[in-house]
DNA sequence: CTGCGTAGC
DNA sequence: GCTACGCAG
């Protein structure tokens, strides 16, 4: 009798060792973690996930998409006090050890022909070393064309910087547009989106302005690639600010409206 | 800034 | 397999 209550109490205890172990347990990743909760994005600007795989990193956040082998959505809050130029060495791609499917090896895109293209942008993240480095995992990238990725896209990028100087704190939100038949690249079959979107939030006077561009290098200026969220939208299938309410939604995603952004 | 390829340990 | 360096748009 006694020891069969001793028994069920050792294989309670292995249970619980289990669940923590599976819970907790993180494999290797970059070191040292920014000790700071800092500013983690708020809940309220969420978009949903067609994947249910969200994974959050310190310093970004993400919406894993398994088949596409690739994010469907990167959000991040690009603060004034993260425009720093700090000079850091490239880490290495890694796999992103919070991706429960794993994310794509980077050798998937070796000799592919197309760039390993940041979704956060590394730029945007020379604040800390730790902020730096966490962009270089591979569920931050997606097979970009060389001339676009350095083009028209890296002028975007840079435009948003801009932006956060003169209007503020802005959060982006950055992906492809994941859609069947496209080409793939490498072992695992990685999808090359042939469009790619941006979203750009002014936090403080609640202006958003979008972008669409396809993937490959162009002239045009980058206003003439301005969409609505909503063409964004129905694209992606995903929400984008559905934790803000209708009217709110309405006005910022329904029209196409750069008249507060200085190109 | 955005990256790649090659050489060498 | 990883790092350092040079090179390109």
């Amino acid at each position: 009798m006694k020891n069969k209550t001793i028994y069920s109490i050792l294989f309670a205890l292995c249970l619980i060792g289990f669940w923590v172990f599976k819970n907790f347990y993180t494999p290797a990743t970059y070191s040292n973690p920014d000790s700071s909760n800092e500013e983690m994005v708020e809940e309220v600007f969420l978009p949903s996930s067609t994947t249910g795989d969200i994974v959050r990193h310190e310093h970004y956040m993400l919406s894993y998409n398994e088949p596409f082998e690739q994010a469907e959505w990167v959000l991040y809050e690009l603060k004034k006090s993260h425009l720093t130029y700090d000079d850091r060495k490239r880490p290495y791609f890694i796999e992103d050890p919070k991706v429960k499917t794993k994310s794509a090896d980077w050798r998937n895109y070796r000799g592919s022909g197309y760039d390993r293209g940041h979704l956060c942008p590394a730029g945007d993240r020379r604040f800390s070393e730790y902020a730096y480095n966490e962009t270089f995992y591979t569920s931050n990238i997606s097979p970009q064309d060389r001339d676009f990725n350095a083009g028209v896209w890296n002028r975007l990028e840079q435009k948003v910087r801009y932006w956060c100087k003169t209007y503020g704190d802005l959060v982006v939100i950055t992906g492809g547009i994941l859609e069947s038949g496209l080409e793939e690249i490498g072992e695992e079959d990685v999808d090359v989106p042939k469009t790619f979107y941006k979203i750009v939030l002014q936090k403080n006077n609640n202006k958003a302005v979008a972008f669409l561009m396809p993937n490959k290098e162009s002239k045009e200026p980058l206003h003439h690639f301005l969409v609505s969220i909503d063409s964004i939208e129905k694209l992606t299938g995903i929400n984008f600010f559905e934790k803000q309410n209708e009217v709110w939604q309405d006005e910022l995603e329904s029209e196409v409206d750069a008249s507060s952004w200085k190109f």
